[in-house]
DNA sequence: GGGTGGCATCTTTTT
DNA sequence: GATGCCACCC
């Protein structure tokens, strides 16, 4: 939540630094090894630099801000920041503020790069058709507004998800791929379902006067490229760029930071590819590469000293990373005292472990002298919170849970911000579709579908079509639309004069919300209505903390670009709970790595990808190097899934481990790895060119059945040209993703996923005939087709 | 139009 | 184990 100066900066540059000026600029680095203060002094020119965990990466940035401004180089205005937390925006601002004074840091363009360009195009939104109040789509929105369009567009929500197609969109969108080009791109019918939703769906965003997180990157770009007056003008504001984390950066990230920076080439940028974890939403490693042929010019600093954690647990990241190939030349080394071993925990289910974990917290705090903030419990799925968090609510060890369900994602929230979002931008599909009968007043269904026949026929929005009346309503339903949107309507007229608080408190009470919570009167149902003032008061504290005239519509918009990790403070003392992708970037002494099992961590079928299994195997780096002093790692021999407690096998992560005197059990001995159980790249015993350079299972006891199918009797030869069967009914066999295969009714068909094991193992597989299926392979005797 | 109860389907990770 | 969806009833 913070706001950004709009003025431009002063005419020309900000004067002459004087002797005493230089002095302190140097004075500034004095706290950094030399490393780092290679990085803050190498001001002009493009600079990369590559950082391990722990090395003061975000600390070399943000003095390399604080000497820009100290040595007069820039004036506030001219520097740009771009993080992916808002809390890491929040962290560099007050470092900054502390090394040069508040003053001299306002007005510098510091936040994620969501929020930096949704500010952008509100400043420039004419420019493209769009009205400055317009609204910002999360998944939830997008996959309504997505399902809306299927029926209209003949695709199936059953066979194929409004979230599969959202996924599918996001996708071509980060890669800057347009509908028309998806569309002659399409290869399959999964493709060609998606290319038929695409266009219409940037459609009907722009009719909703809204736009979804990937077009908040997108948009800016074709602004810039469609108005080069415009991006002449930001690329002059922006004298100096920073890219933090710049590992993960997607390709419309990547565009964007290439075209502001064409002119003054003043970039620079902090990564490690080590970290990079999220490929799943585009982020490409790639950019690394890139930026050293883009600037050839730049200057390659590597930060390899880390700080953070001990010889031991550094040592163990390097032993995690090592299994993957291609990582960037780095290493790390500390003069951190060895410390202690790192603990493997074994526990007899998932009950058990959350256990351990509690008991190993609360005797660290009796005997350690450690507080409960200092630690941490990672895990990949938000799902496993549940158990730990009972046990820590047994034990009355307070704890914060980050992800999860979030306050902005509860129904009760959304629902009122629905109402809110539509005095500010009437035409919010999304949203219009959520509030008309929330609370019930009598418009279902079968109205919703007229007006909707209605917008579709006359290429208007759902507002207009319900403002325009008529529309064949029934005389009830016509009388409450009618109420609801002169409600709407008093919120927006009264928008524009009265605080937004007072305003959003009106609204919401017009529209019945409140009431109905209240009359429902159960203890849910005043939780719930709690919230809503809580949503209330958030809006009140968000007008009145501004400098001047925070809108509703800012309100709206900020809400809709927070993550659950900002509001991560140091101060309260609690255990924090969060996944291991919410944990990048922060540090704890004691931290707990829970669940490290096949099919949890790495998770359901990475393994079968090797890229996949990469990037699983780099948050399991990313996790371990999150502690400082303490690490212990778990697994349960059973755990709970689809609400029955099925038997689990520990992690590859733990068994592929080669270090020396770093890992113990729980007894006190040393932790003995089965090394070999999975071995890397041994395509030669595979026949199937689907699963070519990926990592074949070696483990007898784990895929003993499929042994016996294909891969244990390589030297039997591949079979002749022409089919090869491959019998189900005793185990399953090699199917891997991308194997075709043949169904006694559906066809052939190309295998999509696989997933369960033994008995429960079902293929995903795509028939063009027939759409998708999901076939148990015990029964469905599946035919590869070679 | 709306509410309820049973059944299926999951489960990544997030700005 | 929770949510969503459908069928059925009022």
């Amino acid at each position: 939540m913070r706001t950004f100066a709009l003025t431009d900066p002063p005419a020309g540059a900000p004067g002459a630094a004087g002797a005493d000026d230089l002095r302190m600029a140097e004075e500034l680095l004095g706290g950094l090894n030399e490393r780092q203060g290679e990085a803050a002094r190498t001001t002009d020119g493009p600079v990369i630099i590559i950082a391990g965990p722990g090395s003061g990466k975000t600390r070399a940035l943000t003095h390399r801000i604080a000497y820009l401004l100290a040595a007069k180089k820039a004036w506030p205005s001219q520097i740009l920041a771009l993080t992916f937390t808002n809390k890491a925006a929040r962290e560099m601002r007050d470092r900054a503020e502390k090394l040069v004074g508040a003053e001299d840091v306002r007005g510098m363009w510091i936040g994620t790069f969501h929020a930096i360009f949704a500010r952008v195009l509100r400043r420039e939104a004419e420019s493209i058709g769009f009205t400055r109040s317009f609204s910002i789509y999360d998944s939830d929105d997008t996959e309504r507004l997505i399902k809306e369009l299927m029926p209209r567009y003949d695709v199936d929500p059953k066979r194929i998800t409004p979230r599969m197609v959202r996924g599918r969109i996001s996708g071509a969108k980060n890669q800057l791929v347009t509908a028309d080009q998806y569309a002659r791109l399409a290869a399959d019918p999964f493709e060609e379902a998606v290319a038929k939703l695409y266009g219409p769906y940037d459609q009907a965003l722009r009719r909703a006067n809204a736009m979804d997180f990937d077009d908040l990157l997108g948009w800016p770009i074709r602004l810039f490229q469609s108005h080069s007056d415009v991006l002449a003008a930001y690329q002059r504001r922006w004298k100096y760029i920073h890219i933090d984390e710049y590992q993960d950066t997607n390709r419309a990230q990547y565009a964007l930071a290439k075209l502001l920076a064409a002119q003054h080439r003043n970039i620079a940028v902090v990564g490690d590819d080590a970290q990079s974890i999220y490929a799943f939403r585009g982020a490409d490693i790639q950019n690394i590469l890139s930026f050293q042929e883009d600037y050839p010019e730049a200057r390659t600093i590597r930060l390899e000293q880390n700080y953070r954690s001990t010889g031991r647990i550094l040592k163990l990241a390097d032993a995690i990373i090592k299994n993957n190939r291609g990582q960037l030349d780095k290493t790390l080394w500390t003069e951190n005292p060895d410390g202690e071993h790192i603990l493997v925990m074994e526990a007899v289910s998932e009950r058990d472990e959350a256990q351990k974990i509690e008991r190993t917290v609360r005797d660290l705090t009796v005997r350690g002298g450690l507080r409960w903030k200092d630690f941490a419990v990672l895990y990949r799925t938000n799902a496993q919170s549940r158990s730990i968090e009972e046990s820590l609510r047994r034990g009355g060890i307070p704890y914060r849970l980050v992800g999860g369900v979030s306050f902005y994602q509860r129904k009760e929230i959304k629902d009122a911000l629905a109402y809110l979002r539509l005095a500010v931008n009437p035409h919010d599909a999304a949203s219009f579709l959520r509030a008309i009968n929330e609370p019930p007043r009598g418009v279902g269904d079968k109205s919703v579908g007229l007006l909707r026949a209605h917008a579709a026929q006359h290429n208007v929005s759902l507002w207009d079509a319900a403002r325009g009346a008529g529309a064949g309503l029934s005389g009830r339903a016509a009388v409450s639309v009618r109420g609801f949107i002169e409600a709407i309507e008093t919120g927006a007229e009264r928008a524009a004069t009265a605080p937004a608080d007072e305003v959003a408190r009106d609204l919401l009470q017009a529209s019945g919300l409140l009431r109905a919570l209240r009359d429902e009167n159960t203890p849910e149902s005043l939780a719930r209505l709690d919230n809503v003032h809580e949503l209330i008061n958030a809006v009140a504290e968000f007008a009145g903390a501004g400098a001047s005239g925070r809108t509703l519509a800012d309100f709206l918009q900020e809400v809709s670009l927070v993550a659950d990790v900002d509001s991560l403070t140091d101060e309260d003392n609690r255990v924090t709970l969060m996944t291991l992708h919410a944990s990048k970037g922060l540090e704890f002494k004691v931290v707990f790595i829970a669940g490290l099992e096949e099919g949890l961590f790495p998770l359901g079928q990475s393994t079968a990808d090797p890229s996949e299994l990469e990037e699983e195997r780099r948050l399991f780096y990313v996790g371990v190097t999150r502690a400082e002093r303490l690490l212990f790692l778990s697994y349960a021999r059973n755990r709970f899934r689809y609400g029955e407690s099925e038997p689990a096998l520990r992690s590859r992560f733990l068994d592929e481990i080669e270090a020396e005197d770093v890992v113990r059990t729980e007894a006190g001995g040393t932790f003995q790895p089965n090394a070999g159980r999975y071995t890397l790249d041994d395509r030669a015993y595979d026949p199937d060119p689907a699963v070519e350079s990926g990592y074949r299972r070696l483990d007898p006891h784990y895929y003993r059945r499929s042994l016996r199918g294909a891969h244990a009797a390589p030297q039997r030869g591949r079979p002749a040209d022409g089919e090869r069967r491959v019998e189900y009914d005793e185990g399953y066999g090699p199917l891997v993703t991308g194997t075709r295969v043949r169904h006694e009714t559906f066809g052939e068909g190309k295998v999509l996923a696989v997933d369960g094991a033994g008995e429960r193992a079902t293929a995903t597989v795509f028939f063009p005939s027939a759409g998708q299926k999901r076939l148990r392979l015990k029964f469905a005797r599946l035919e590869v087709v070679r």
